[in-house]
DNA sequence: CAATTTTTGGCAACCGCTTGCCGCAAGCTT
DNA sequence: AAGCTTGCGGCAAGCGGTTGCCAAAAATTG
């Protein structure tokens, strides 16, 4: 610093700055740089907008000072908030916490405030966090989002989003590849010589699960086995019981569940009943959620990349929020899928 | 209203505020309902402030036009954010979920947002969020906080926080039972003939596992048992194997594990390697988290409520945010516990 | 060296809401 | 009836930033 007129700065409160009590804003970061507010601002946030010399300065008043800026007072003069919500359908199911924990490391990786919410299933309370929170998060990511179609291309119309396992035409969206993980599973069933398959259903408003019992129609029936469904079945460990029962009833030798969650509550409930998995029936989950591999059996699932989807999923929003000229926003993304075979498939009984 | 003075309020805008494109402020319904932005404000906030007859118009308008404050602007002018941080060692510990499912449920009834904070078993990154989030959020609930008594103190003084397993004497704390926790499992164990009894170490900088530590330490001497110690292992399923081996290695016939993840590890390890559990070892873990019951053999633990103790936590934070005339504020909240005896324990081998 | 362009930084008007203070009008006292 | 509370609503000053606009300073050009 050649200049001495720079460190002459008029210094009204002397060294009262060093030690207030309330925490530094952007005015006190001005005065002790010997700028003006609005420089300390574009520093801040467009550094080259700046002289060098200047944004130094203004960094180190901003460092000594220990200042953090105000989310609130810039969300409300820029309009921006810097938090994106993501909603999720049941904040209890282990599901939704992997993909949760995909988005917050992105998000936070982004500086992005993670706001998380649970929708209890429900496409009302997704729909008023989607209007309540309309104010306060940049964008939205919609995990299994229950909204219909042209609730869904409303709201899309209205505010960013991302929609995860949920395919929409108005919106970016990430998808599991279920079907090509319901034909490896069926496959995986028919090279164990099974014939009696049945699809155990998870809730009817999830498009997820019309989509994996289509795929499993058709192929199933391509492949001439005898196809039952059962169901719609609470994707939750509880609803299990009630779901083995009837899977034994329809005589199926091998069951494709919706969930990992209702998978596991079926083995408990087989293994209750003295029915042995695999040997009299084998079981298939869908997530390869935590613990399906320490249950019992070890459960054979479909696993997919889910934090990962939601790693994506928040990419894909950022994107959206903030579009870089050359790019173009990508539209789609599909996860890879692929069995992973434990122990609960096993050649159909004799 | 009698009086027509109050209904001729300038409109420059004639109906155009019927339709406007950007969200309603509290201008437009100010405006709507013919009176001043404050009154607005105040009947919005604290109704027993303006008189009956003008709230009920301004709730009307407000609904009218769909009215929904920004929290941005609320909390700029207010200083309060209407939203709580929740610090978490490691988002991916179905422990933490839990808890951060009884806090969001409690939060959520209370109108109040959470910020969920991974601090990755950091106190650096602890103290950080800790810092950065000072103006964004209301208060902090700190689960199983890395953070040294002094840190402790010293944030507690700038901040609203409660602590959630880790014992301050500087903050509002609620706590699991752990010594009690830790009798009933010895107990037990001594009731199935086990002299030979191993504490399975956790992360040394969490306090609830030195607390374990001690208990474990003071009452298995107190039995005359021998005592052994191996560890600290990090608290995930994948350290369960090393854990197990040197388990195995002490000659103990029982351990108590600092978690259930480390002992689901633990299990998977030495049924891999032909140990039977419990007719060779038995193992008890700590938590009783989701998995703990289906895991094979299901897991003897030491259940607590958790979801509840975050419920608690968040009551106490808030309590101590809005302090209630009348009622002091709770300081400590221990919540009980109890041995849930499953299959992974049994008489000590002959 | 003057004219012109580009940088750089300041001014001031917000962003949407809260709140201290004030004044008016109505209700009570005596 | 005059004097005092009390209840209700408005005014206006912020809260802590951002940003369009402008002018001074610096760099570039002929």
């Amino acid at each position: 610093m050649a200049n001495p007129s720079v460190e002459t700065v008029p210094q009204g409160a002397g060294d009262a700055n060093s030690r207030r009590d309330r925490p530094p804003t952007i005015r006190d970061v001005a005065e002790l740089a010997g700028v003006a507010t609005s420089t300390v601002s574009r520093a801040l946030s467009r550094p080259d907008r700046v002289n060098p010399r200047t944004r130094v300065r203004i960094e180190e008043a901003a460092a000594e000072l220990n200042y953090i800026p105000s989310s609130q007072a810039r969300g409300l003069s820029s309009g921006r908030t810097n938090a994106v919500a993501v909603l999720v359908p049941d904040i209890t199911n282990p599901f939704y916490f992997d993909i949760i924990r995909g988005t917050q490391h992105q998000l936070k990786a982004a500086g992005v405030t993670q706001l998380l919410v649970d929708t209890e299933e429900s496409s009302e309370m997704e729909l008023d966090a989607l209007h309540k929170m309309r104010k306060s998060a940049d964008g939205f990511i919609l995990a299994a989002s229950r909204l219909t179609d042209a609730q869904l291309t409303e709201v899309s119309q209205t505010q960013p989003l991302v929609t995860f396992n949920r395919a929409s035409t108005s919106a970016p969206t990430v998808m599991i590849d279920t079907p090509s993980a319901i034909i490896q599973a069926l496959e995986h069933l028919a090279s164990l010589g099974h014939h009696k398959v049945c699809y155990v259903a998870g809730p009817p408003t999830s498009w997820s699960n019309q989509m994996r019992w289509k795929v499993f129609e058709e192929d199933a029936t391509k492949r001439g086995m005898e196809v039952h469904r059962i169901g719609p079945y609470a994707p939750k460990t509880t609803s299990g019981a009630a779901a083995a029962d009837a899977a034994v009833r329809t005589g199926a030798t091998a069951c494709i569940v919706f969930n990992d969650l209702l998978a596991i509550g079926m083995l408990q409930r087989l293994q209750a009943r003295g029915i042995r998995v695999p040997a009299d029936m084998s079981i298939i989950g869908s997530d390869d959620i935590f613990g399906a591999d320490f249950c019992n059996p070890p459960l054979t699932t479909i696993s997919s990349p889910i934090e990962q989807a939601g790693r994506v999923a928040v990419s894909m929003l950022l994107a959206q929020l903030n579009p870089l000229p050359g790019s173009t926003t990508r539209k789609l993304a599909v996860m890879p899928t692929h069995l992973t075979v434990r122990e609960s498939t096993g050649p159909a009984p004799a």
